[in-house]
DNA sequence: CTGTTAGCGCGTTCAC
DNA sequence: GTGAACGCGCTAACAG
């Protein structure tokens, strides 16, 4: 009894059972606004449909109207940690509510020119960590991109707002240990360029703090995830009198406190430290490392409001994303 | 200057200003089988697509041949780490290479039906961390999609060589701490239903190793991430006479190093541990963590040449992913 | 108001 | 090597 070729439903089918045109088949599943029909044949329409289980071809849809109903989110190179898969898992979430399927595509831009990622999508907005040329911007609206967004650094587009408030976070950092009276703090900066476009706003965000605190600008090390690494910058801002230090991100953070543990340190008394993100190894380290999160689902939540918003071409909604961000206090600061 | 309406190049204008009918340009730029073109049309065609800088409507082509270039992956909603994630970026590097664009979907599976996701996609193939139902293949199947793997747990399709060998993980480590001399061993289980799907054959990994090597069941904790909880397992598999403990991964083995601090103990002496994946933290905990790790890039290139294969009707190639697994060894065991 | 007709968007592929 | 139809949904123009 199975049938053999499965021949999709379309909207001809929905349309013969119904006993309409195509064209009111569209007009009520898509409830055109300015075209009025009556209560039965919708109510005929929409019961063939289900009955049916008639789903729109998304290509079909695409072709015609120029944009897919996807939005397409470029990941960076860097490796990402469970603070961004967490945004991007709400993101998801708070796109589907809205009907857009979120996707993300890693991979370096090496590996091909961004054109051809979005040329095979064929997205309704993409979002990016990276930041676009302004051709590369100007490519994507002439083909149908109804909102492009870089998530860090300047787009031509101003849409700072949009942006995780970096900034934030290091200023957080900074007045977190200048509150518990330290008057000379150190930046322990990652060792990969590569997450360059996370840290400088970060580290601008301490230096910020220091002066809004009054303090000298932070000592910046560079700190790799090596242990006898780490334990030479712990020497050079214990020597310069630094009593606080705020790192990259919990990971750096971890390698303070192994470089620490190598001089026969510990914090908060040796230097104390502060991370980013709250990662699992944070609250298990030794000791218990104090961090500053971000809430990921507002971020999420405000992000998709936007992408919505200018897919629909509304305005975009004013907002701000500053409160979100708030430090977890434990042994190390 | 600037263009009102910049309308996209079709194969049209392609075929215009070569000289020729628009069946000819498919055929030359998609090198058809069986179609004999002249030497001559064939460069005319190429030098025209080339200066216009012609590329095919992604949305057309997919209405017409039913399916996109487009592999889909369907992220668990368990927080993915930076070993999947590296394991995505590659499969995205080896699909490029084959012309195909690899896309993630993050989301837990309760957002929305499954369907709708790859109905707004149109893979060509999909791969997920989950099981699918036989429904949902065939679904899918019937939908145009040639391939359909779960990387972990069976398919039906019985493509079990694919996945990634968790089995042998727990082997792998079973296998270092009996080498060590350990002759009974404990297994860390993580605290987290959504990873039941990794930790489970892991676990019968450990099982079969520990048989293999003549030595009794292990012993199996569950270990939250927490030092408190994880002293209090550290406890019971000392009272039990375990001296070595696999750890589902390596979070879960920092948990169990922060337990034995917790009771003034030290690995490897109070305990051994060997944890999984060689997270960055793995290497700055204290004593660093012994772990075991897979090498994701030549996982990648199978997972990728199995996908190309099957979307090109080709039977897929057998190989096996067996000696991809080793063991990094440190201080903890 | 209600609903229909017709043609577009663009690449692929069969039959001549 | 070409003409023409097809895949499928959207929407401007139009008739009742």
């Amino acid at each position: 009894m199975a049938d053999r070729t499965v021949r999709r439903v379309t909207s001809a089918d929905v349309a013969r059972m119904a006993g309409v045109s195509r064209a009111t088949v569209s007009y009520v599943l898509n409830e055109t606004p300015h075209q009025t029909i009556s209560a039965g044949t919708r109510g005929r329409v929409l019961d063939a449909a289900a009955r049916l289980g008639y789903a729109p071809s998304a290509a079909a849809r695409t072709l015609r109207t120029g944009r897919s109903q996807l939005v397409l989110c470029l990941l960076p190179d860097w490796p990402i940690g469970n603070e961004v898969g967490a945004l991007l898992g709400n993101l998801s979430s708070a796109l589907a509510r809205q009907g857009l399927t979120f996707v993300a595509h890693p991979g370096s831009r090496e590996d091909r020119p961004i054109s051809e990622i979005w040329k095979a999508i064929t997205p309704a907005a993409v979002l990016a960590f990276a930041e676009f040329s302004d051709d590369e911007i100007d490519a994507m609206r002439a083909a149908g991109v109804a909102l492009v967004v870089a998530l860090l650094g300047r787009s031509r587009q101003r849409r700072r707002e949009l942006e995780v408030p970096q900034h934030l976070v290091g200023r957080l950092q900074a007045g977190h240990l200048a509150g518990q009276g330290h008057t000379r703090l150190g930046y322990a900066y990652p060792d990969d360029d590569r997450v360059r476009i996370f840290a400088e706003p970060r580290l601008d965000g301490v230096r910020a703090g220091c002066t809004a605190h009054g303090l000298d600008a932070p000592l910046v090390q560079t700190v790799p995830l090596d242990p006898e690494a780490a334990a030479t910058a712990v020497r050079r801002w214990r020597d310069a009198g630094v009593t606080g230090v705020c790192a990259y991100n919990d990971e750096v953070a971890l390698a303070v406190l192994a470089g620490l543990r190598r001089r026969g340190l510990r914090a908060p008394d040796g230097l104390a430290v502060v991370g980013v993100d709250d990662i699992p190894a944070a609250r298990l380290a030794e000791p218990a490392l104090t961090t500053v999160t971000t809430d990921q689902t507002a971020v999420a939540a405000h992000l998709a409001d936007t992408v919505v918003a200018a897919i629909n071409g509304r305005p975009e909604p004013a907002a701000s994303v500053a409160d979100l961000v708030h430090v977890v206090r434990r042994a190390s600061a």
